[in-house]
DNA sequence: CGAGATGTTGAGACATGTCAAGAATTGTGG
DNA sequence: CCACAATTCTTGACATGTCTCAACATCTCG
């Protein structure tokens, strides 16, 4: 997290020690495991460490969609902090290490670091900005830009922490589990990723994904970071 | 927009008085009038005062996403206060009134008043929220139960403006823009709208929406409003 | 080694898209 | 206040992306 806030603007020594000594109780935890449900009044907000996890909501008759994917550095419902009530569950994709941030924490360096609490605010703009971009993809494009996008940014936001060496990464992400990110079936998103493979777009094999010509997979992705708004860490990188 | 922050909490007479004083430039625009375009890195936020309003998003091959309704009291750009390029248009569905207010008053104003800030903060979560639902709407439900729920959402949020005369409200959107907001085409979006008709779940005549049987239109459209936070502004009434 | 999860395949069904045309409504200038 | 133009709405026939179901293959891991 701190790396992340640390790429927004150069922490003072005083911000920074504020956010190292942030209390934070770490924990471990297995893989499809709830951190929150939808309905609950949280009074801590978790910060993912390491792993993959994913924010989901409920159809009344008992789909799920995914609407979008959490990796180490995020913070799925820094939202509650100002919502009383949290509106969709946070799940573990693969097995995590999260710290949960107690509100009050939170609230007192936001009082006292008025700057972070900026960046904390920028934060979820920009979860909010994937969220417009995700109701973009589900809505207007089919099912093979669709999963070309989702992986675009999966890349993109694993390559900003670190995560990704050249343009291959780790990605425990099940097929079932992209059908769920992308409104579509198990099959459907089986077959479409066979036609990546064909088409020399993507290989994939087990948790690990190989981006052999990223250019073409952003093309083919419609794929513009923009809405990321990772401008300002390259400008300070 | 004061009425809406006061529905949260009470403000303090230097908070009311430092809102009813924010230097704002208000403008007539006509209907279909982009207020902000992607790619723009504006100073200054829009306060739609009378009006609808939507929110966009482009694919490359031009198709357009509607990703919210902004109805009178919203600012649908406040995040451009602390991301610097928008990566959505914003434009005006019918005629509407808008109030342009510079960034640097807003950072003033959340600076002095942080009970402000919060609640600045508070919408824009309340958005992301709603992008959140609508992931879900377009990703997993089908084009009749969709525009069940965008209905509900409308005529809920209008509600809570007081735009709403029992379960009826004006409503100057175009089969063409629900279909643009659900995904869907316009010629879909007809059809299930006469069969809505037929089944007696609204009557829709021009600008003009009743909900003859409200309950069974929240059934249908698998519509719980928690996503909206009203809750609070409630329990403040 | 076996069990459960995950991935793969095929055939048929259905929701929704496409195209194209005509009807109804709305706004506007004469 | 009418007439015309431009939207918006409506309808039909057909195409297609995606779903459903159901079986089987493969992998993972205790």
């Amino acid at each position: 997290m701190i790396r992340k806030l640390e790429s927004i603007f150069v922490l003072t020594d005083d911000e920074r020690q504020a956010l190292e000594t942030l209390p934070m109780q770490v924990v471990a935890i297995k893989e499809n495991q709830d951190l929150v449900r939808a309905g609950d009044r949280p009074s801590r907000s978790c910060l993912v460490l390491s792993g993959f996890a994913c924010t989901y909501k409920m159809t009344v008759q008992g789909k799920r969609q995914i609407v979008s994917f959490n990796l180490p550095g995020d913070i799925p419902d820094l939202q509650s902090l100002h919502l009383r009530v949290l509106d969709n569950g946070i799940s573990t994709i693969s097995p995590c290490r999260v710290g949960f941030i107690r509100h009050e924490a939170l609230r007192d360096i936001c009082d006292r670091y008025p700057r972070i609490a900026s960046a904390f605010w920028r934060e979820t703009l920009i979860d909010a900005s994937i969220f417009r971009e995700w109701v973009l993809n589900v809505g207007q494009r089919e099912a093979y830009t669709r999963m070309a996008h989702v992986l675009c940014e999966l890349l993109t936001r694993l390559g900003a922490v670190g995560l990704t060496q050249d343009h291959s990464c780790n990605l425990p992400i099940t097929q079932s589990e992209f059908a769920d990110a992308l409104g579509a079936t198990t099959v459907h998103v089986n077959r479409v990723l066979q036609q990546m493979r064909a088409d020399g777009l993507i290989e994939l094999k087990g948790d690990r994904l190989n981006i052999p010509d990223w250019e073409k997979l952003k093309r083919v992705g419609e794929f513009d970071p923009t809405y990321l708004h990772l401008e300002d860490y390259q400008a300070a990188a």
